[in-house]
RNA sequence: GGGGCCGUAGCUCAAUUGGUUAGAGUACCGGACUGUCGAUCCGGGGGUUGCGGGUUCAAGUCCCGUCGGCCUCGCCA
């Protein structure tokens, strides 16, 4: 070994003892006669004191030091006298006076300092990614990482779980996300795709009998990337036979808890709680609500469908909805340009056409429309949101959809703006009775809302075939401070329902064995009833750092266009490479 | 595919209505300094204002295009 200590460990009691010390220089502070050297490493930081009386050549050395030099000193502890402590460090009682200097690898002058300060532009952090890892935010997301990976290991090891890997090289199923293909060499002009998820071979290993399975899975999506998204990921990958829905439910709480545990030293109460889909589409207007405050939406088409302001009684007399919700004593928070403005342009990227909003004043609306209500209409309006003199009501009039999307939006930026949560806190939750499958405008077609394995409510069976919308599936997401944390169902494991789905979606025999025809196969060789459910292992790193960027959490993230920085992938490749593969690029 | 924001010294930023030689802090180089911890003080070097075109007597600033980064809608079963 090269060190006898790591920088962060060093305390008083260990004064008077001789060490090495390996790491990079920090901070250098060069007083001539006297040096500091700030030395670092994933642990932690220690000062390093030269003293020309010592020996010149060090100090001589010492002199030379630069910002990320990497070296190695040797030296005894000393404690710091009372006053001259540094109670921002750890090691601030002590410093290592040192008797012996070799630096280990001269820097360049690096691009930035991963002190934290003036944090560059994200480019050029990605660019130079060996240094912005050096960063505390970046060392801690990587810690935080590991033990949640293990921390999900032991759990599922403890519970007889068995981690089996799936291939990364499969067959592409062209629904859902785009593929990312890769050619094959030996035979011409055929592809395989990486996979989305292990999906149809985690199905497949509990008809071979593994009724206990999990894996820590990279999946790839060739899709438009968010803050949230890279193109590959990585899912805690779960599936459960002979089971029913709340025992993957119950399994999946007590890895939250595991998870939580590990990460933060948190403990979360559990059961999570639960809400139904339809529950949290009217009381949110989203799917994945975020539960860390309330400012829930309230329903006023009966005032809405009934008085003289046109948007709003157009729109209850066409099937829309009128909805709202009270900003609380929010009314001289925003200028009439934010909300005319900025917000209304928030709304509008959802499809809103516009933002109706009253401020709260002696008991009665006061806005450009209030004269489009009677005095009953805005005590009605009023009553119905709770609202109080200094609030702000907010209403959104358009279709369900486009309101609840819009609503949705406009909670999540006020919760954020008016600090009505702490942002370190985490709540989650589970969404439940999702709809099995929604009504595709466009295409005339019923689509699946989760995937066409999705198993349903049995009391729902029979509208499969009169009521397709009302029907229930046996799906469920697990959402977290707003983000979709994790997604999974129950699966089909009878062949008539399943072909009742088939029917339902318009897949015709031929196409479901074309697409899925190994699947199904498998299926007909005694498929236990099984299910199961993904994690989004990055989330929830994220999630647990109180970070809002995935690529905080990932070693190597690539940018919102798919390409690496660092590397500079995607890259072209020799001819030679594309004359094996029988590959041209056309212009 | 659409909308928005951004790009000036190695880095973070400034630069009036379009007007002198594009500035500051930091980093880097040199000097001073034996208790600093964002060390301090003195001095110095450092610029294709992302790139290309246009308007103008004059462009970092205005216009068009393009490249790159971020946020977002669509997309992500």
């Amino acid at each position: 070994m090269l060190r006898t200590h790591n920088c962060g460990e060093l305390r008083k009691t260990d004064a008077g003892q001789t060490v090495t010390l390996c790491g990079w220089v920090d901070k250098y502070r060069d007083h001539k006669g006297i040096v500091f050297i700030d030395l670092r490493d994933r642990y932690g930081r220690t000062q390093i004191k030269f003293n020309l009386a010592d020996d010149s050549d060090i100090q001589k050395t010492a002199w030379q030091l630069r910002y990320e030099d990497v070296i190695q000193v040797s030296g005894e502890v000393t404690a710091r006298p009372d006053d001259m402590a540094n109670p921002k460090l750890p090691t601030g009682e002590i410093e290592v006076h040192a008797a012996a200097l070799d630096v280990l690898s001269k820097s360049k002058t690096p691009p930035f300092e991963p002190d934290g300060q003036n944090l560059p532009n994200e480019e050029l952090r990605l660019k130079h990614r060996f240094i912005d890892l050096r960063r505390q935010e970046l060392q801690q997301a990587m810690q935080v990482r590991h033990r949640l990976t293990k921390a999900v290991r032991d759990y599922f090891d403890e519970l007889g779980f068995l981690d089996i890997e799936t291939p990364i090289l499969g067959r592409s199923t062209p629904e859902g996300a785009r593929d990312y293909l890769v050619p094959s060499r030996v035979h011409h002009g055929e592809f395989y795709a990486l996979p989305q998820s292990p999906q149809l071979y985690k199905q497949l290993l509990m008809v071979a009998g593994f009724d206990r399975y999990f894996q820590i899975a990279r999946c790839f999506r060739d899709e438009d990337l968010r803050a949230d998204r890279q193109p590959e990921f990585t899912q805690i990958d779960v599936e459960m036979s002979f089971i029913e829905r709340d025992d993957l439910i119950e399994t999946i709480d007590g890895l939250v808890a595991a998870m939580a545990e590990s990460a933060r030293g948190e403990s979360i109460s559990l059961p999570l709680p639960r809400y139904t889909y339809h529950d949290v589409m009217e009381r949110f207007g989203s799917d994945k609500p975020d539960m860390r405050f309330g400012m829930e939406l309230v329903d006023i088409a009966e005032v809405a469908g009934d008085c003289d302001f046109g948007v709003f009684k157009n729109t209850i007399a066409a099937g829309g909805r009128v909805r709202g919700l009270n900003a609380k004593g929010a009314a001289d928070k925003y200028s009439r340009r934010i909300l005319d403005n900025d917000f209304k342009n928030l709304v509008g990227e959802y499809g809103a056409k516009g933002l109706a909003y009253f401020k709260v004043t002696d008991g009665k609306l006061d806005s450009s429309i209030a004269k489009f209500f009677g005095e009953e209409q805005q005590r009605s309006i009023i009553q119905k949101l709770g609202g109080e003199n200094g609030d702000l009501l907010l209403f959104v009039a358009d279709s369900d959809k486009v309101s609840s999307a819009a609503l949705a939006a406009l909670r999540n930026h006020l919760g954020r703006d008016l600090e009505l949560y702490d942002p370190s806190e985490i709540q989650c939750c589970w969404i439940i009775d999702f709809p099995l499958v929604t009504w595709n405008e466009e295409e005339q077609r019923w689509d699946a809302e989760h995937h066409p394995f999705c198993s349903v409510v049995p009391e729902d069976v029979p509208l499969l075939e009169t009521d397709p919308g009302k029907v229930r599936a046996l799906s469920y997401d697990l959402v977290c401070n707003g983000y979709e944390a994790a997604s999974g169902s129950i699966r089909i494991h009878d062949a008539a329902v399943q072909q009742k789905v088939f029917d339902l979606l318009n897949i015709s025999a031929e196409e479901a064995e074309r697409r899925f025809g190994f699947l199904l196969e498998g299926l007909r060789y005694g498929a236990p009833p099984h299910g199961g459910i993904a994690l989004g292992l990055d989330r929830w790193v994220m999630l647990f750092c109180g970070y809002d960027n995935i690529r905080d959490v990932i070693a190597f993230p690539k940018t919102q266009r798919a390409s690496d920085l660092l590397t500079g992938a995607p890259s072209t490749v020799d001819d030679r490479q594309l004359r094996d593969l029988q590959i041209r690029v056309v212009e």
